[in-house]
DNA sequence: CAGTATCCCATTTGATACTG
DNA sequence: CAGTATCAAATGGGATACTG
């Protein structure tokens, strides 16, 4: 109970989170408006079914709003809505922490995949 | 080009974070040397199957140790390494998020859940 | 205590073809 | 272009009982 652990609100996170793409694709996000077939083509070999499912997903929790243009050759754009911007700092630390790895020497790694 | 994307190693942080459980099983073990059961009621109802995997799965990234002491009753202890430690600002930037979340009024949120 | 061994089920993801 | 519809395949996770 010293733990300053927020259970509850930690999973809120991880359904936002979780997913084999959604970190890829959010990474993307943050670089600005994306359409489908941008973050199609970013995240390949990405299917269009879990693509959008992933999408629909953070529309839902509020992290990505969808804006269709309904002119002459259809578009969609997809942006990070205020919420999703707030999860940078998450993202910029896992940035640093690849850093830290890529400069650290000492990487053991895993030794099972150097014996095989 | 000009995006600051490294990939691949991004990768090898996701494929540490990845699985149900890791977040929250990481999160316990920044507060300290824990054991198989406590870890076990700590995450409860996870299933030891599952715990296993976890544990394996970070202890071959390089993530935890695993230390057995083969004394009267067998007790086994599991603690961060300095890799792993390195990951705690990820989960500092996580909690950051969650408070911002539980202080910010204007969560819209899931409109979904509200209406069913 | 700290797992392992099995078996099963559910959810995710993928491949592909088709549509507003 | 931006999806949807379908179905199959893969994976992960869970329940349970047993063991060093």
């Amino acid at each position: 109970m010293s733990d300053p652990i927020c259970p509850g609100s930690i999973e809120r996170l991880l359904e936002i989170l979780e997913g084999k793409w959604t970190l890829l694709l959010l990474r993307h996000l943050f670089n600005g408006i994306k359409r489908f077939g941008e973050l199609r083509r970013a995240l390949h070999p990405i299917s269009p079914k879990t693509l959008t499912d992933r999408l629909r997903l953070l529309e839902e929790r509020g992290i990505v709003t969808r804006t269709v243009y309904s002119e002459v050759p259809l578009h969609v754009e997809y942006q990070l809505t205020e919420r999703g911007r707030r999860l940078e700092p998450i993202f910029i630390a896992m940035g640093v922490w690849v850093q830290s790895e890529a400069s650290d020497p000492k990487n053991e790694l895993v030794s099972k995949s150097l014996s095989s």
